[in-house]
DNA sequence: AAATCGGGGCG
DNA sequence: CGCCCAGATTT
């Protein structure tokens, strides 16, 4: 036997001892989690698009919520879109939510409700990319194929010192190739989810606990000793910050008890989803980035705002400062308590909303172009507490209505 | 290839 | 407080 021979074949033990060892580790240490209680496809599909860039742990909640209201893929893709969002709240990515109904309805109709087990129409359902589509044919149906997400990436980059930047295209199909190596024949289902569940339980990111790895022997990071600086990945992008100005607006008259909310556009971020309306904060005078607008500039600014987007309120004071934090931006609302303006009350009392008054003001430019606000014109609602469970709100404002709802109620 | 899309947990 | 996570879609 040649040396290359000799050499082929090591590499082969190396892979056949990883397969065999992650497989019978798995079967001991696998943790009971709502989706592995049955092998209903659907419940499978439901779970992996929850966990996109999400914790297991935060999902659990989620997933028995929503396979309770959403029992069957038709009764998904019949639920008013209203109701798989407020579902959804709270878990972020709501793009998955939409899309997920989307695809709930392309299997009922094009599948007769039962979801694909062929690689075409997996891969064709909204919201199924490379790695959901590996990971319900396999989960759900033991077939053959790959399933890479980062936490796979991360188990293969260390057990075989891949320096291959997990955050280029190309390092995932080749990750690929190799995870379809390493699947054991009719073992597609167990042996993708142990490597994922290697991942999470042993081959973390910090600090991996390598002392109880099964395939620790053979992992060629840790033997050469370089398991906690892989896998190579490119930092991403440090997020911009953006200041705005939010309003919470009480009713009067007929709205009395109630705060104002606003939808988002059909688009976008938060697509759909209903807040407190905000904009953009002038910058302050000065200069210094991120100092604080004077209280008097920021209320003027959102009395222009307020009526720019023709809601009748007039700003009071500030009550409190949140922050929301997107992969990309960071925002720092500066959240102001205003008072509807009596639409009664407006035409008898033209000295009292001296602010008002001047109507030939020019509408303030909110955009550097003039151009207004796409959030501006959405539908309006006025809600109390209870109408909170009627529509689904980002956390950050979730967070701000329950507490004013809570010191509005101590104050009676 | 790069940007867009949330939110929380952890050392 | 920085870093990361069971990614897909759009540009």
């Amino acid at each position: 036997m040649t040396t290359h021979e000799q050499q082929e074949q090591q590499e082969q033990n190396v892979k056949l001892f990883f397969s065999s060892h992650l497989l019978e580790w798995y079967h001991g240490q696998k943790r009971d989690l709502p989706w592995r209680r049955h092998r209903n496809p659907y419940y499978i599909w439901i779970s992996e698009i929850m966990l996109q860039q999400t914790r297991v742990d935060t999902v659990i909640p989620y997933f028995n919520r929503f396979i309770e209201r959403f029992p069957t893929v038709e009764s998904l893709a019949d639920a008013p879109e209203e109701e798989v969002l407020k579902c959804w709240e709270g878990l972020g990515y709501y793009s998955r939510a939409r899309n997920l109904q989307h695809a709930a309805q392309q299997v009922k109709e094009l599948y007769g409700g039962q979801v694909p087990d062929d690689r075409d129409a997996v891969f064709g359902l909204k919201g199924v990319g490379p790695y959901t589509a590996g990971a319900i044919l396999s989960i759900a149906f033991n077939r053959p194929e790959p399933a890479v997400d980062g936490n796979v990436m991360r188990v293969l980059s260390r057990y075989f010192l891949l320096e291959d930047d997990i955050a280029k295209g190309p390092t995932r199909v080749k990750m690929e190739r190799l995870a379809a190596e390493l699947i054991p024949e009719g073992e597609a289902s167990h042996f993708n989810q142990a490597l994922m569940e290697l991942g999470a339980l042993v081959c973390t990111p910090k600090s991996p606990r390598c002392l109880l790895c099964p395939v620790m022997e053979h992992c060629a990071a840790r033997l050469a000793g370089c398991e906690t600086s892989l896998p190579v990945k490119t930092k991403a992008k440090p997020p911009r910050p953006e200041e705005r100005l939010a309003a919470l607006v009480t009713g009067s008259g007929e709205h009395a008890g109630r705060v104002l909310i606003r939808q988002r556009p059909q688009s976008g971020l938060l697509a759909r989803m209903w807040e407190l309306p905000h904009w953009p904060a002038p910058p302050a005078e000065g200069g210094a980035a991120g100092a604080l607008l004077p209280e008097a500039a920021a209320l003027d600014r959102l009395r222009r705002s307020l009526r720019q987007a023709g809601i009748f309120a007039r700003p009071e004071g500030h009550w409190t400062a949140a922050e929301h934090t997107f992969s990309h931006i960071v925002w720092t609302l500066q959240v102001y308590t205003c008072r509807e303006e009596d639409a009664l009350a407006l035409p008898l009392a033209a000295e009292a909303r001296a602010p008002y008054a001047a109507a030939a003001e020019p509408p303030v430019e909110l955009f550097a172009d003039g151009s207004e606000h796409p959030e501006d014109g959405g539908a309006v609602r006025w809600i109390n507490r209870e109408d909170m469970e009627s529509y689904a709100f980002p956390n950050v404002f979730l967070k701000l209505l329950n507490r004013y709802f809570d010191e509005a109620e101590q104050q009676q």
